[in-house]
RNA sequence: GGCCUCGUGGCGGAGUGGUCACGCAGCGGACUGCAAAUCCGUGUACUCCGGUUCGAAUCCGGACGAGGCCUCCA
């Protein structure tokens, strides 16, 4: 079955053929570097993960170039490091800043289980791209400069707002934007600002200074991805302006039509009901969450909703989570599994439907249960690691669930012995009175028969 | 105010113009000394009002409700 995937741009579900088939390039709104990453950022980090892994498993491990930056100038950075470091010198406390919070970024994703991308470029690192196509677009009628500022013309791209469909008039009507007395046209927006001797700033052709929000990312996919690539992801957040004023900066720099054949974006994501934020204090750094649940507990519950979908995140929806996939380690755990399954790919080639993914992933679960199982055992353990997850071993997944139990494990394990003891002796009274006790410290037991040996054997975990 | 998305069973959550989503929970059974775990089986649905149709939860219109964007934001 044929890739079909949901454009922003068309507001359809397409066909998706790629520009060249020897390079599928995919480019990403990466994180601006200012502070911890919340779990709202997370859902574009695996969906995206999910998507680079579909399209290698389709065209290639090696013909597909996944570009997701790191924003690393910002004012947002700026005032953090002012207030964060306040005894350094600007600049070092912004490298401070920016450095620590990429390397979490980083160590948040990997414990997501997801691939690092082909690339993850920096905004610093590309600042002469910037500065070409600001001149590009002076040079071509859609930028000017005013008292030191270089803004990109909106008016003179006629098809301005085509992603986001505004009509230029309804946003001039409406606009709430910040009208300084340089602009031209209200809507029009800056591409370089001028820097103070106190904030960071590269030299240009319009003295020194920094550029603007959008800049970065038609620079870094430009460099990375060349005028024109494949898909352009990110939050629904970004549709407009940044996605929009990207469009506009690139198409008008190169003289295209397109910038990215397909826009797509994921959908938002409240907590327990409420729009999460700071004020409310359900404000979910992905780094907590991690404290608590294991990084594929997080990425399978954000899987069980469609990318396009708001998601309600709740601990509810990890605990069920964290069941279904214990159920899924006690049963494959220690199987390799050689390639997904045709059913899971089919699924997941869908707009990347999870959902149904996941229903795949149950049938696959419950043909492997019965009789002559073994292939679908070795499909359904394959599909699970194509998608990132039984990415651990079994004992180090249970031993997950022990940790987060306040007990003395050696305790735990003489008691269990005394209650062995006492089943083989028949003595049910004292038997129960020990898993009584155990249950009071909120134990669960759970007794098994060795197959071969017909041995019992007893193993716990904490209650849920 | 403008633009956009969505409204499915107790809960989560796909999909489709005319047989089943799926999972969790519940219920019944098997297993067990009794449980837990596991296995087998099982009920409940498509916000409301019109329209199109032989037939709509699925298409169209309207109402109501929820959320998002328009300002930093995934």
């Amino acid at each position: 079955m044929a890739l079909k995937l949901y454009n922003t741009l068309t507001r359809d579900k397409v066909d998706f053929t790629p520009i060249d088939p020897q390079n599928v390039r995919l480019y990403v709104c990466g994180p601006t570097v200012y502070d911890l990453a919340h779990i709202g950022n997370a859902r574009p980090v695996i969906v995206f993960d999910l998507l680079f892994r579909l399209l290698r498993h389709l065209y290639g491990a090696s013909r597909v170039t996944y570009v997701r930056n790191i924003t690393d100038v910002d004012d947002k950075i700026n005032a953090r490091a002012a207030r964060d470091f306040p005894g350094l010198a600007l600049n070092e406390a912004i490298r401070k800043v920016t450095s620590d919070t990429e390397a979490q970024f980083q160590a948040d994703a990997d414990a997501l289980m997801t691939l690092r991308p082909t690339l993850q470029p920096r905004a610093t690192e590309h600042i002469a791209e910037m500065v070409e196509i600001i001149e590009k677009l002076i040079a071509s009628g859609h930028a000017y400069v005013a008292e030191g500022h270089v803004l990109f013309d909106v008016p003179s791209m006629p098809d301005y707002g085509a992603l986001s469909r505004r009509p230029l008039d309804d946003m001039i009507a409406g606009a709430r934007v910040d009208v300084a007395p340089y602009k031209r046209g209200d809507m029009d927006f800056v591409l370089w600002k001028p820097s103070s001797d106190e904030e960071p700033g590269w030299p240009s052709p319009w003295g020194r200074g920094r550029p603007g929000w959008h800049l970065e990312c038609s620079a870094m996919s430009w460099k990375h991805l060349g005028e024109t690539f494949d898909i352009h992801g990110g939050g629904i957040d970004l549709v407009f302006p940044h996605h929009e004023n990207e469009v506009a900066q690139t198409r008008c720099a190169f003289g295209h039509d397109v910038m990215a054949n397909i826009w797509m974006h994921n959908g938002f994501l409240q907590v327990e009901g409420e729009k999460m934020s700071k004020s409310l204090g359900n404000f979910l750094t992905i780094r907590d969450l991690l404290a608590d649940w294991p990084g594929e507990v997080l990425r399978f519950t954000m899987m069980k909703t469609h990318y396009r979908q708001p998601i309600d995140w709740t601990v509810k929806s990890l605990e069920e989570s964290w069941k279904t996939l214990d159920d899924w380690y006690w049963l494959a755990g220690d199987v390799a599994g050689s390639r997904p399954a045709e059913a899971v790919i089919e699924a997941l080639s869908d707009d990347l439907n999870t959902p149904k993914t996941i229903a795949e992933l149950h049938a696959l679960r419950n043909a492997a249960q019965r009789a002559d199982g073994a292939v679908h055992l070795d499909l359904f353990a394959g599909s699970l690691r194509f998608l990132g997850l039984l990415q651990e071993t079994p004992s180090a997944w249970a031993a997950r669930r022990k940790a987060s139990a306040a007990v003395d494990v050696a305790r735990v394990e003489a008691l269990i012995a005394a209650r062995l003891a006492a089943r083989n002796a028949r003595d049910w009274a004292e038997s129960d009175r020990i898993r009584d006790e155990l249950t009071a410290l909120g134990l669960v037991l759970k007794d098994a028969k060795d197959p071969v040996t017909g041995e019992l054997k007893t193993t716990w975990e904490p209650a849920r």
